[in-house]
DNA sequence: TGATCTTTTGTACGATAGTACAAATCTCAT
DNA sequence: ATGAGATTTGTACTATCGTACAAAAGATCA
């Protein structure tokens, strides 16, 4: 074999190392890290298995890579839209507003990046959920300032409902905005067709209106007490 | 006879079987499937690899039986508990309850194995993140039938509202429980120490308050578009 | 006890993992 | 065109993977 005409047949690629990342982006979201070869990587990308070691170096160095392109853009269309949101006068607009600043940018793309960021809120939800070293430290670090800016922008509007709990439903926010991109396919399943999981407009509208109910719910301390025995009656 | 030995020291093993399955379930809640090597879970229950191969034949024939030896048990404690709320007359209290026989039994034990249910719903989160074939299938099989009686209490309570956004809410709920037993730290780092994210206890009474308030929240179509772009003093 | 069945051990095999590295190829200013 | 730097390719190495299998050890009961 003495030469391949690459330039002509296979449409050229002005960038190899994008088409790395984003076939890496989408099938560590959908199977996991180590379920993942370089060589699944590079095939779906249609590159070389060497090539992702070229600009990558490693395997983490290729997560990493990933998580790097995304956290900035989304954590800044994320402080915009709370600065937005702050700015809303109505009290009850307002919190949705802060809960729609949260859930959006984690659905629809932060930047220029192809593809929306829901797939890479996917791929946090998986990492999360496999307890990913490199994906840990990057989150913790990248990700705490804005869940603390969220936090305390809805205490703010609830100032009578105690902070630990506002974390508990911010917590239970997260979880069920991860859940839904994970499993979408469930929603449609035992709705019996009659709402689409994947339709991301449904999701966030969906997520935004339980979660700002939730939010309102009343505290632990001044409510449950009360009328808590009549619904548990057994308990271990 | 002596007495029977407690299984944390070392002693003796009386049924290798049995803490296979535990190491393996631990391992694999906490790492993912495919992170998890038969000799890392071996080593992890004193066992020889070829142990493991002789008890469930292949890895994915143990991730099988984890599945097989739990299911049963959570869900005959949700179905006792989902009947037993269902006879609850006052509504608010009815919804509750009805709620908390989902939550409950996925934090605690739903049989006499120790360790409780959490690490086996933890595993069942992980599986799911990471589109695990062999939980796909059996969780389809297995957990459908519980969610749509769990559905349809819930909707018997809120006839109202109208089933997809019921079915969007229980979503989310199973994701909030997951997300829950996937990383406590997260509520204790982000509340700064004034929660214990790992408390199932506070974990429970959070998330069913939540949810609670979240099921009673109007319903998208009668609510939402009234006052969605222009701010809204006004109700109608 | 000895025979038989169950369980555990030790080892080995083929497949595939991540990564390194040199050769081949491409890009582009000069 | 040419040479230098950037990129891609091909291949190879070592480690580890899941699993198979024969031998050793333990258990059970006539």
């Amino acid at each position: 074999m003495a030469r391949k005409p690459t330039s002509k047949e296979t449409a050229r690629k002005p960038n190899m190392r994008e088409a790395i990342l984003a076939a890496a982006e989408e099938l560590f979201a959908t199977n996991g890290f180590n379920a993942v070869s370089v060589r699944d990587i590079a095939q779906a990308a249609g590159a070389n298995p060497g090539s992702v070691t070229y600009h990558f170096k490693t395997k983490d160095g290729l997560l990493l890579e990933i998580y790097r392109r995304h956290c900035g853009p989304m954590n800044l269309r994320r402080s915009e839209l709370l600065a937005a949101a702050k700015r809303v006068r109505d009290l009850q607009d307002r919190l949705e507003a802060i809960v729609r600043a949260y859930v959006v940018p984690a659905f629809t793309s932060g930047s220029d990046l192809a593809g929306g960021g829901a797939r890479f809120t996917r791929l946090r939800a998986v990492m999360s959920a496999e307890g990913n070293e490199v994906a840990r430290r990057i989150i913790a670090q990248t990700f705490d300032d804005t869940s603390h800016a969220f936090i305390d922008a809805v205490h703010e509007s609830l100032p009578h409902i105690p902070r630990p709990d506002i974390v508990w439903r911010s917590h239970f926010l997260l979880g069920a905005l991860y859940y839904s991109l994970v499993t979408p396919d469930r929603v449609s399943r035992l709705s019996r067709g009659e709402a689409d999981g994947s339709d991301a407009a449904s999701a966030i509208e969906q997520l935004v209106q339980a979660t700002v109910a939730a939010f309102q719910a009343p505290a632990l301390d001044q409510a449950a007490p009360a009328r808590r025995r009549a619904a548990a009656s057994s308990k271990t």
